[in-house]
DNA sequence: CATACGTACAACCATATGGTTGTACGTATC
DNA sequence: GATACGTACAACCATATGGTTGTACGTATG
């Protein structure tokens, strides 16, 4: 359950997900079981490039590698994956949370206090 | 409503998040209105590495800028962060229906095709 | 066993990123 | 009006990133 969000884990996530070509691996990914080459054919760039970006989502714990023969097949990381959704959905409240509080604002046209110290569960070393 | 998850949206939100400086940046802007060298006294960085992330956040649309006097005040841009939730609600979906589908396998333990084809609503030039 | 295939990995290159310092300019303040 | 403050922006630097090609090596296949 209440999975600590750590900054490096963040910054991997975030990271591997900032690149289309990324995304659109680990949709794939998530589709079936691919091997690197079968993989590489559709993008417009070279096996390594794609083994590279495998690499990263590796890295950041949303995909695995597991041995098929010659192959490398590329699969989810199921536990990566719900991890990695506990990140998303910590920065999705935060500014959720932030966008209610605007309605509420808006709605009843008479709160007071714009006092919305958010501690925030991460980061601050 | 239906807002289009452009490739372009996703790269620059991810992007923005990637860094930890710039996620605690964004909290604090969301808890009041903060001018950049009061943000700036947070960070062990200078006015200007900190200038930078804004404009990094204020590129993803996730932040905006506002004209205080002599001060610029760093605000959350409500639309932004509602489109932005958008987008990491996508990607949270696309891999709980996988997850999900993992349970029904594991618990009603023999669903034959794992045809789990997932069309993609971005990229895919 | 020779050959083709899928992969790993190193070397290399161009550009992006994250930081710095320095200068300039509008806006308060004394 | 001089001075201090908050900001903008350019120039610069080191490292990270995203791509390439080339080589090597295990694994199928003829």
């Amino acid at each position: 359950m209440g999975e600590t969000i750590t900054a490096e884990r963040a910054d991997a996530v975030f990271g591997a997900l900032a690149d289309a070509t990324r995304r659109d691996i680990l949709s794939r990914a998530m589709g079936g079981d691919l091997g690197i080459s079968e993989l590489a054919e559709h993008y417009p760039m070279s096996f390594a490039a794609v083994q590279k970006h495998v690499a990263v989502l590796e890295g950041a714990g949303l995909v695995r590698k597991r041995a098929d023969g010659r192959r490398r097949v590329v699969t989810t990381d199921m536990d990566g994956l719900r991890n990695a959704s506990v990140v998303l959905d910590h920065y999705e409240e935060l500014w959720r949370g932030r966008i209610d509080r605007m309605h509420e604002l808006l709605d009843e046209d008479g709160l007071p206090s714009p006092d919305t110290d958010t501690p925030d569960q991460e980061d601050r070393t």
